[in-house]
DNA sequence: CGTTCTTTTGACTTCAATCAATGAGAGTGG
DNA sequence: CCACTCTCATTGATTGAAGTCAAAAGAACG
């Protein structure tokens, strides 16, 4: 029972060891189930948070929005990720977290979760060690927003996409399904829309890749992540899927 | 005796609360003292490390090299930092860190680390949560690469670094030193040395700041943070400083 | 006091933004 | 089932912010 937890289990164990009696303890963590609309925020910047999100399926997204009307999309997340850790310990978010299609979440109390982090101490650093590895996704998102150009930015998102999809059997033989639209990724990358439209072209002309209908085919891995400088380490996971 | 511990204790106490017996676990850490020259590093992308460091006095910063030559720097660091207590849980550096000025610097074994984090649950919660503020600090950059112009963003650091250097006392009357060439502060903003130039000649000429001789000074805060979109509350200071 | 690093300036180029319009799909309701 | 609407994708023309290249001027340092 309890089957929505496995993918928790799965993403834990992708970046480090869990033990068969901190398996429990995460195994007992009382869920409350949701199923949220796309576009429903379940924190928004400035809110003071007492539970965070585990996503179970579909996908969700963190964004920032500034005050000129701006916004910075910070990550996307996939299931088995808790986009929203960071909560536990910084109650008043920084930033918002949406759903960016229909998706099942699992809420977990933080009194729940910090009970269960002192119970087990294991499991409270591979949690520690889930959001550096977040970090390390932004130091990376960072690095490439300031160094590279628009081609080389959208390389990178969809190799690294490529690959965290993989590791919960959401991609293979080179596509997967993205549901957004180029305006989103244009928020992403930090360029406007319209030249995500163009450069999407550009990559496709160059066979590349293809992104139609919300799928991603990617035709030239190597090439791709050349362009890209991908090197999927800062993913930091236990056992390389790539 | 261990007065350099000092500058970690107000830093934890800048995030947070520490209880005297707390206090007491942070002071008993075993630390290596070390002198740096400009430019040494530290830790180095790839590198497996068994220790992090604080900073003492001086000014570190983190950076990441790409295959192409481009480099970003990732953060400026100012004493009472760990800039790579992240390599308590990713040993495995995906980046590196390196002495901006002649630093001083004081090192703690992971090992010792660990045992007193162990001891001490709270300071464990502390130590997480300055590696949560650290990542906010990422996605407000990251925010500012992606959506903000080379002004937005140089007005953006300059502000962040006069909040962080009043909390440890080396800002006072809207001045501080700060020594980095202009080609430094150009792997920062993700712009060209040469636009570094015109944009600090600007941003002069409009009577916001003046930045000579790595000295800042800033003539107009209101205006400086209001170009920035800069709101402190991401730094997430226990009590605000700013 | 000369050598090197850093800052500054000018001319020119380029990548991406902007503005504006058209086209294509998906879903809705008569 | 087809008009209608809405969102999303695409295209073209133009503008603008920042990059590039090259050289000179100014500081810093052994």
């Amino acid at each position: 029972m309890a089957k929505e937890v496995e993918v928790l289990i799965r993403r834990l164990r992708t970046i480090g060891t869990l033990g068969p009696e901190e398996e429990i303890v995460v195994r007992d963590l009382p869920l409350r189930l949701a199923t949220l609309a796309k576009g429903d925020e379940v924190a928004s910047d400035g809110e003071v948070m007492d539970q965070s999100c585990l996503l179970l399926a579909g996908w969700m997204h963190r964004l920032k929005d500034l005050p000129d009307g701006s916004r910075q999309i910070l990550s996307f997340h996939v299931p088995g990720d808790i986009p929203d850790l960071q909560s536990l310990h910084l109650k008043k978010m920084d930033h918002s977290l949406a759903a960016t299609s229909v998706c099942e979440v699992a809420f977990i109390k933080h009194a729940d979760l910090r009970r269960a982090l002192l119970k087990a101490p294991g499991v409270a650093d591979l949690f520690w060690r889930d959001t550096l590895v977040d970090a390390g996704g932004f130091r990376i998102w960072m690095t490439m927003l300031g160094q590279a150009n628009a081609e080389g930015r959208m390389a990178h998102l969809f190799c690294e996409l490529y690959v965290r999809l993989r590791s919960v059997d959401m991609a293979k033989e080179m596509r997967y399904q993205f549901p957004v639209t180029q305006t989103e990724l244009a928020h992403a990358l930090g360029i406007t829309p319209v030249h995500v439209n163009r450069t999407l072209q550009e990559l496709r002309s160059r066979g590349l890749l293809r992104f139609e209908h919300h799928e991603m085919i990617i035709h030239d891995w190597d090439r791709l992540s050349d362009l890209a400088q991908f090197d999927a380490s800062y993913l930091h996971y236990f056992v390389d899927v790539s």
